[in-house]
DNA sequence: ACTCATATTGAATGATTATTCAATACAAAA
DNA sequence: TTTTGTATTGAATAATCATTCAATATGAGT
């Protein structure tokens, strides 16, 4: 018959990841640091917002610092699936792959302005902790990659030779950092239509015959 | 009794500004965020690298929000003068006027990594402290809206008119805030020559014929 | 030299907060 | 039911810091 889930209680599940609480603290953090900011989040409003003991949320995670990684490897994680699924759909063509990448990176999921505040509360820290650094920095390098890759395709098929792929991606790349961050300042003005018409108004002026890139 | 503790008064105001200390604090503040990150800078620190008591450096700024604040303001300041020099400097004409800005967005003076690391850790923060959003909106919109200008007659001058002068700068602006943040990231790979080179490379794509963005 | 106003000190205070851990709740096994 | 092992609690601890302020230094005017 239909068993409920409450049967399982979470001592028999011996992997930290699948337990309701780790996910629900890694939750509650990021939600904290979206409304606070990563200076003001505190273990104890963490807990709150995850409805766990302050003790438990720092006896599961073993330290502050452990749960603010955690939290931005599931971040980090996230983006990297979503990403991931439009290179590996073998339905699209390169100009279709394209557009499937920018719409994901302004998606309400993605880009949303509170994921936006801890990705950038994350990267302001980079300097200083070597362990945020390369969780950010191995994504990027293969999300960098994957991009010229299929920037170097779309040169080919248009016959566009002036911009190299390297260039093209690497000034995507950036375009969407600081689109992010400018959501945050201002997400009024940098709406997610203008984000994305903007960038797709930079692909059509270098393949002007594409009609895809409104 | 009516206690008024924070109260300046008008020769102290004065004072405030020229004041050798001042500087000095503030100096130290921007190399303390920038070695140790915001979230780590304390007054104690600051005041040591300042070569004053700690005590002093509270006295002095009244909190440690306000010396934060006066921090970004100077940053801010400092930035604004050097944008602002290019678009009065009346030998320039338009497109010499645009590589000067570019040349002025990647010079060793405005984007060394001690300073866009400070930067960003105030960027990090816009969302949650209204006072640090008003300081960098205020700056970006003028910047913003005299690139557009420029822009414009970059145009009409090339008679360019596929892109509009708007996305043009909006483009602009958002390669250098991620360009800026990606240096955070990897110096070496974004180097101040291949930022520039990026961004000369994307209007020579736009003005096909302007010989000057090599 | 003396006075007085201002500049500066640094130790004390109080608030905040990560971390610990003894106590308790609870679920399964006996 | 009782036992036993694990999950969870929450109060105590200790460390960190911004802020305060009484005490002292400094220097200009008399």
């Amino acid at each position: 018959m239909n068993i409920s889930p409450k049967k399982i209680s979470d001592h028999q599940l011996e992997d930290q990841e699948f337990s309701i609480n780790h996910q629900k603290l890694i939750d509650a953090t990021i939600e904290t640091i979206a409304k606070r900011g990563l200076g003001d989040t505190t273990i104890a409003q963490v807990a709150k917002k995850a409805m766990v003991s302050q003790g438990y949320a720092n006896f599961r995670f073993k330290s502050k610092e452990n749960l603010l990684l955690s939290s931005l490897k599931f971040l980090s994680d996230e983006y990297k699936n979503s990403w991931q699924r439009i290179f590996e759909d073998n339905d699209l063509d390169p100009v279709g792959r394209v557009i499937k990448i920018i719409e994901n990176d302004f998606s309400s999921k993605i880009a949303n302005r509170n994921k936006i505040a801890v990705w950038v509360s994350f990267y302001s820290e980079v300097k200083f902790r070597p362990s945020y650094l390369s969780i950010c920095q191995k994504q990027d390098e293969i999300y960098s990659s994957q991009m010229e890759k299929l920037i170097k395709e779309v040169n080919i098929l248009t016959n566009q030779s002036f911009l190299t792929p390297r260039e093209i991606s690497e000034t995507y790349l950036s375009m969407v950092d600081g689109l992010w961050q400018r959501i945050l300042f201002d997400p009024k003005l940098y709406s997610h239509l203008f984000c994305k018409d903007l960038i797709k108004k930079y692909f059509k002026n270098i393949y002007k015959d594409e009609k895809r890139f409104v």
